[in-house]
DNA sequence: GAAGCGTTGTC
DNA sequence: ACAACGCTT
């Protein structure tokens, strides 16, 4: 048994309790050194994401520091800086929660050999999610591509019980140098500023928690029936805790069955597992059709409507609504997703990969496998018998999901003589290169609701008869 | 191979 | 009602 030091590779996975790597380790006994990289893997993440990461590994510095340890920062290639490392501490083995996007993959398969061959030990950690992507299959061993089915099949698998956040953690004699975290200014791509994305973040495993107790607590009750109230509260607004594992999907699942089960809300959480089974069976999920049939269809690249759409001044009030709220909170209600998604790919025949794209870059709850399965659902290529007359209607959904216009005049500014102040932050928040301005009127449509549905069945049907040759 | 089913809609 | 096919057992 060795007594040298083990180097902890956190990435997504932010927290200590229910932590599989961090668990195992302190059982090791050995002196643990937390390190966290800026590689060009979280280099390539969007604006939002790089910065929300930032904030998630300021509070768990803290939290480490609160245990008497310490999270290493340093910036650079994750095989050389981990050799590096290695090197300065006498470290002989990397452990990491396994991550499952392609570019993590990649990168973590190349590390491992690196640092096997540098004769270290290297080890990766389940954690971030409930089943492995592969541990669910059909009966023919291959992946699902109905949710329904696939979901039946997960809740039959026994995701085990949380472990317990350790107590002290075993230290090294001393810690290697750390880079200063502002010095990574990770937030500098940020369009709308730090101050303003800050507003609406609490990031960190305490908020985690006490986030989901009050889902528990008051939301969880009427959840099935309120969710998809975009003025509401009525979500468990888990999904940046999630994206950066400041809390385990593990921890939720039993923490709601403790608290008496909800069914609806559960399978949301199965929706993030499906979107990762797929992503595991099909890599390209987020660049290319999941049914290559589509590879056909006659989608607009992006385009000055596009545009219009991202900057949130389409003319549609509940797909402005939608643009602003992302734009100024770094997130965006599910159902709003839903219908900016659909009139993006289907009113405006975008290309759902120009949306995905924008999502990206604004999104602080950024997940790379539901994003990709989430546009390609909506876009109508992904895995899913969505008929092609199933086209979001913005006016209908807006009456529906926001009948007394609450969501709508919470960020639309314009017409109004005292707008709401998040309204108005989003004038505030906006490029100057866009010029915009809330006294001014507010956007014709650029397409009737009728008129962009009937755009997209007729792209449809000439797609239909496009794909039957050869 | 038959049977049953499929997140979120629209008019 | 629409219009309809792939998925899974």
């Amino acid at each position: 048994m060795s007594d040298r030091p083990i180097l902890l590779w956190f990435r997504r996975d932010l927290r200590l309790a229910d932590h599989p790597m961090l668990h195992e380790a302190v059982r090791s006994g050995r002196p643990l050194i937390p390190v966290a990289i800026l590689d060009p893997v979280a280099e390539g993440w969007g604006a939002a994401a790089r910065w929300r990461w930032g904030e998630g590994l300021r509070v768990f510095g803290a939290a480490l520091a609160a245990r008497g340890a310490r999270l290493v920062l340093r910036r650079g290639l994750a095989a050389e800086v981990l050799a590096q490392l290695a090197g300065e501490t006498g470290a002989e083995a990397v452990w990491w929660s396994r991550a499952y996007d392609p570019a993590a993959r990649a990168r973590d398969v190349a590390v491992k050999a690196a640092l096997r061959g540098a004769g270290m030990a290297a080890r990766s950690f389940p954690g971030h999610l409930l089943f492995e992507p592969e541990a669910v299959a059909t009966g023919q061993g291959t992946g699902y591509k109905l949710f329904s089915a696939y979901w039946r099949a997960a809740s039959r698998l026994d995701p085990g019980r949380p472990l317990p956040a350790p107590g002290a953690l075993s230290v090294p004699a001393s810690w290697p140098a750390s880079e200063d975290l502002a010095a990574w200014r990770l937030g500098a791509a940020l369009r709308a500023g730090e101050d303003v994305l800050r507003h609406h973040s609490a990031p960190g495993e305490a908020a985690a928690q006490a986030r989901l107790s009050g889902f528990l607590d008051t939301r969880s009750a009427r959840y099935a029936e309120r969710r998809d109230f975009p003025a509401e509260d009525a979500t468990s607004g888990l999904s940046e805790y999630l994206t950066y594992g400041e809390v385990s999907p593990r921890t939720i699942w039993s923490e709601t069955a403790r608290a008496g089960g909800n069914a609806k809300f559960l399978s949301e959480l199965g929706w993030r597992e499906f979107a990762y089974h797929l992503l595991h069976h099909a890599p390209g999920l987020a660049q290319d059709n999941w049914n290559r049939d589509w590879d056909r269809f006659p989608w607009r690249g992006d385009n000055a409507d596009a545009e219009a759409w991202r900057r949130g001044m389409t003319g549609e009030p509940f797909v402005d609504a939608a643009l602003r709220e992302m734009y100024v909170t770094g997130r965006m209600h599910n159902r709003a997703r839903m219908v900016a998604a659909s009139y993006l790919t289907k009113h405006l025949r975008t290309d759902w990969r120009v949306g995905l794209d924008w999502f990206a870059d604004c999104l602080t709850d950024w997940d790379p496998a539901a994003n990709a399965m989430g546009w390609q659902w909506v876009a109508g290529s992904g895995p899913d018998a969505a008929p092609y007359f199933r086209v979001f209607n913005p006016v209908t959904q807006a009456e529906k999901f926001d009948p007394d216009g609450a969501y709508r005049r919470r960020w639309i500014a314009e017409g109004r003589a005292d707008p709401h102040p998040d309204a108005r932050a989003y004038f505030q928040a906006a490029p100057r290169a866009w010029a915009l301005d809330p006294q001014a009127a507010y956007p014709v449509r650029r397409v009737a609701p009728a008129e962009g549905r009937q755009r997209a069945l007729d792209a449809y049907e000439r797609w239909k008869t496009l794909k039957m040759l050869p």
